[in-house]
DNA sequence: AGATTATTAATTGTTGACAATCTGCAATCA
DNA sequence: TGATTGCAGATTGTCAACAATTAATAATCT
C-alpha cells in the first residue's frame, strides 16, 4: 500500500510531479492531518528540492481539492465536512453517469479483461487486508470505467473527485462490510457495461454511488444545513 | 467586450492571476490563434513581469484546457477538433444537469432578479451588437445557474468548461440566429427553474445544450471518428 | 487594566541567473 | 545521394536570494 502508483500528475515538470505524488500520498494516508499547514520551505527541505517545484506541486494539489491556499497565508490540508462529502458524491454521480454511459458503448475485450482481473483480486482479498488495499482496488475498477469512456476531459474531471474520494475511503474504516460487498457491487457494474446499454449503465451507477455514499456516511449526510435535499432524481 | 470581467483565476498569487486573465482573454478573442506557441519569456517581457508568475498562469490555463503543455517543449493554444467539441458539450451536459437540478431546489429572489436582468439585456441587444456581447450574456446567465446551485466543486468543474465554450462561441459567428433566439431559450430555463422541479430542470438543460451544440456545429459533430454516438440518452 | 499601535519573526510572492533538454541545421561518412 | 552525428540556438526546468505581506508579540497611551 506504499508505492500506490496513482500518479495523476502527468505533464507537470518532473520534480513538481514527484513532490505532488508524495504529498498526495501523505494526505491520503493521513500522514498530513486535515487542517495541517503545508509550508513550502518545509517540504522543500524534506524532499531535497527548491521551493519552485514545491510551489507547482501545491498548485496542482490545490486544483485537485486536497489543499486550500490563501494569498500570503499558505496552504493547509482540506477538512471534509458533511457538506463536502455531499458535494463530492453528487458531483461524482453526475460525472460518472456520463462515464458509465459512454463506457457501455465503448467496451473492449481488453478493458473487460482488466475489469475481470480487478474483480478477481477483490474476491480473493484476504480478511486481513488493509483498508488501503480495498480502496486501491475499488478505485482501480472505476479508473477502468473512465478509460473505457475514452473522454479526455472526463478523465481530468475525475482526477480531483478521485483524490477526494480516496481521502474519505482511507479515513473511514468500516472495512469489513466494505471488503465483503465491494466485489459483488462492482461485478454488477461490469455486467451492465458488458450486457446493458448506456441508459442501464447510467442507472446502475446511480445505485452504486448511492450505496457508496451510504456506506461512507450512513447517518449525518442528510442532516447537513447547507445541502439538504437529494441532488438529482429522475427515472 | 474588452474588460470582460470573467476572472476565474481566484486564489492565485496576484501577478499570476493577472497574467492568466489577460492570456485567457487573448485566447478567447482570437488574438492568440489555435496551435500558436505560448512562450514564457515572451509573455513575461510583454507584461513586464518575470517568468515565475507567467509559469503559474500557464499552469492554470493548462488546467483550464485552453493550452497544452509538454515537458521541455513549451505550451501552445489548444486546437479544437469535432471530437473536442463533442467532449466539451457532453461533459457540460452531465455537469449542468446537476447544476440545474440543484438550482431548481435553491432559487432565491436575488438570483431570479439577476436572471431577469440578464434576460432583459439579451432581449434589448441591438442588431449591431458584437458576437462577444451575445456570448457574454449567455455565459452570464449560466453563471447564475451555477451560483444558485451553491456547490463549490461544481463551480470549479464549470470553470474549464466555461472557458472552452467561450472559445467556441467567440470563434463561430452565426450570430444573427444566435442573438435572436438566445433570449427565449434562456427564458425557458429561467421559467423551469422558478416553476418546475429538479427533474424538469434537468430535462430542460438537456434540450438547451442540445440546441447549443446544434447551433455550434450543425453538420460534422456526429461524423467524428472517435466519438460516434450520442453520449447519454435516457427518458 | 484595556485597547491600540509599533515591532519583529515567519512565510509567501517575485525575480534573475544558471542548468537541462529539445529542435533544426550543417558537417561528416557510407 | 542519403542517412547519421554533432553542434549551436532557443526554450523550459530549477535554484537561491530578495521583496512584500501576514500574524503574533511587545510597547504605548488613555
Amino acid at each position: 500500500m506504499d508505492t500506490t502508483p496513482f500518479a495523476v500528475a502527468a505533464n507537470l515538470p518532473a520534480l513538481a510531479a514527484l513532490v505532488a505524488d508524495r504529498v498526495r500520498d501523505m494526505i491520503v494516508h493521513g500522514d498530513l492531518a486535515p487542517g495541517e499547514r503545508v509550508k513550502e520551505a518545509e517540504l522543500a527541505a524534506a524532499m531535497q528540492v527548491s521551493r519552485g517545484p514545491v510551489r507547482e506541486a501545491i498548485a496542482l494539489l490545490s486544483a485537485e481539492g486536497l489543499i486550500e491556499t490563501q494569498r500570503y497565508r499558505g496552504a493547509r490540508v482540506i477538512e471534509m465536512s458533511a457538506r463536502d462529502i455531499d458535494e463530492v458524491y453528487s458531483l461524482r454521480l453526475a460525472v460518472e453517469r456520463l462515464a458509465m454511459a459512454r463506457a457501455a458503448e465503448r467496451m473492449t475485450a481488453e478493458i473487460q479483461g482488466a475489469m475481470d482481473d480487478v474483480l478477481a483480486r477483490m474476491r480473493d482479498l484476504p480478511p486481513e487486508a488493509a483498508v488501503a488495499d480495498v480502496v486501491a482496488l475499488d478505485l482501480e475498477f472505476h479508473d477502468l470505467v473512465y478509460e473505457a469512456a475514452d473522454h479526455r476531459r472526463l478523465d481530468r474531471t475525475w482526477a480531483p473527485i478521485r483524490s477526494q474520494v480516496s481521502v474519505f475511503l482511507n479515513a473511514r474504516t468500516d472495512k469489513d462490510y466494505f471488503r465483503r460487498t465491494s466485489w459483488e457491487k462492482h461485478r454488477a457494474l461490469r455486467d451492465v457495461l458488458v450486457e446493458g446499454g448506456p441508459a442501464a449503465a447510467a442507472e446502475a451507477v446511480e445505485r452504486h454511488i448511492g450505496w457508496a455514499l451510504h456506506r461512507l456516511a450512513p447517518s449525518h449526510v442528510n442532516e447537513t444545513d447547507a445541502a439538504p435535499a437529494a441532488p438529482e432524481r429522475m427515472s
